[in-house]
DNA sequence: GCCCGCTTGTGACTGAGTGCACAAGGACGG
DNA sequence: CCGTCCTTGTGCACTCAGTCACAAGCGGGC
């Protein structure tokens, strides 16, 4: 499931603050869903809570990390070194455990060779030898739109299994291979969407920015 | 719809190779989606296809522009001017038209003042001055998570009334505020997990790697 | 002017995900 | 040792998005 990195993050600030055990309510309080919702979501993981109690937190905790599989090294190579792929480099914060990154590559003769944040970046051409050598599986397309496909094959041609693709393009991959994508312009483009239909402001481009009511939530 | 955007790509692409007119099977295969579901989509925005040819391309760009917003100024805050939020001070690529970083806002007096693609970091005390000034309604979260709440507490209260979240926390946002998260560990995580259900490799801290059948793509 | 083929628009079906509400069952106090 | 209380686990009903398949309708050829 999408919400088990929740759960995980909200069990890991519980055990900061030294906190044994923890009920579905006040999971799913922290994670910011539904209590019937935690409780079946872990009972899937064929979970042990005890009843009247709650869910022992470093239990639980390592039953969620086995299950996502951060108890293993995962190499990560980035394709398109401009200025997110150069953010998501210097990124340190990935939270979890084991998003390790392992390999640098640009299309880019300027940039090929240059370090950043301790890694050199590789032409595109090393990339099979990268993953293989690394043992790269996960890979990030931070290029421009136009090339990202021919990236993404390239990647999958290398052996790697899983993209996250940040380009505003649609990606097709194999069967086998998993595909999320992370879109800005999208992400933007919805909201200013809700905005609109609340009623909301924002300036024409021509004149004067109207106003009207209509409320309707979407936080979550 | 969240799809909306990607027909709006799909159509701005296909206007560009001087395409006059698109079936709905020709989008559904550029955006990536099933034909069916565009048709309903369209037909959702009292849309004007004509049966035995397809859709306008202009026409249909242009109602869907209309529908988005995107013929409107949208000025965005980012608050939290670290490598992310420096990234995205410098991203101009946001595709669509009408999305403007019009404020930069970091807490660190360190960084107030200098200046990032030609606007300067602001104190974050400003907030509510330059929302009302520069007539911002969207708001960038690029902090650290522990503050991740309090930013939007500050955005939602100096009148912004849409989030865009980066950070990894749980932030809830009061009816009428719409807000949404991109959050790269979860990504990350929910990969990780798929490849791990597949059988798939990525090294034990401890030992060799495994590996094993059972395909199961999730290309979409 | 009529017919044929192509594409839209939509009604019905299916399946997954969500939330409620309650029974099952362990812990703790008496 | 027993009863009560609290929390889990889950059966069920419901909603909603996705998909299929087909009728309606427009353009173009004859």
């Amino acid at each position: 499931m999408a919400r088990l990195p929740l759960y995980y993050r909200a069990l890991v600030e519980t055990a900061e603050h030294r906190i044994g055990t923890v009920s579905s309510e006040r999971l799913a309080e922290l994670a910011g869903v539904n209590a019937a919702k935690v409780r079946k979501d872990l009972s899937y993981l064929g979970s042990y809570g005890t009843r009247g109690v709650g869910y022992d937190v470093e239990f639980l905790l390592h039953q969620i990390s086995r299950e996502l599989g951060l108890t293993r090294d995962w190499p990560v190579a980035i394709v398109g070194i401009g200025n997110l792929g150069q953010a998501l480099a210097n990124y340190h914060g990935f939270g979890a455990r084991g998003f390790r990154i392992a390999a640098l590559v640009d299309d880019d003769a300027e940039k090929v060779g240059r370090d950043v944040d301790g890694l050199t970046i590789e032409p595109i051409s090393a990339l099979p030898d990268l993953v293989a050598e690394r043992h790269i599986t996960i890979g990030m397309i931070a290029t421009p739109a136009h090339v990202a496909q021919e990236v993404a094959d390239q990647l999958v041609a290398a052996g790697v299994r899983s993209i996250l693709n940040f380009a505003p393009a649609v990606v097709t991959v194999p069967e086998g291979v998993s595909m999320r994508k992370v879109d800005l312009a999208i992400e933007l483009q919805i909201l200013s969407f809700y905005q609109l239909r609340k009623g909301g402001s924002g300036r024409r481009h021509d004149a004067v920015d109207p106003n009207g009511g209509l409320r309707e939530g979407m936080a979550g």
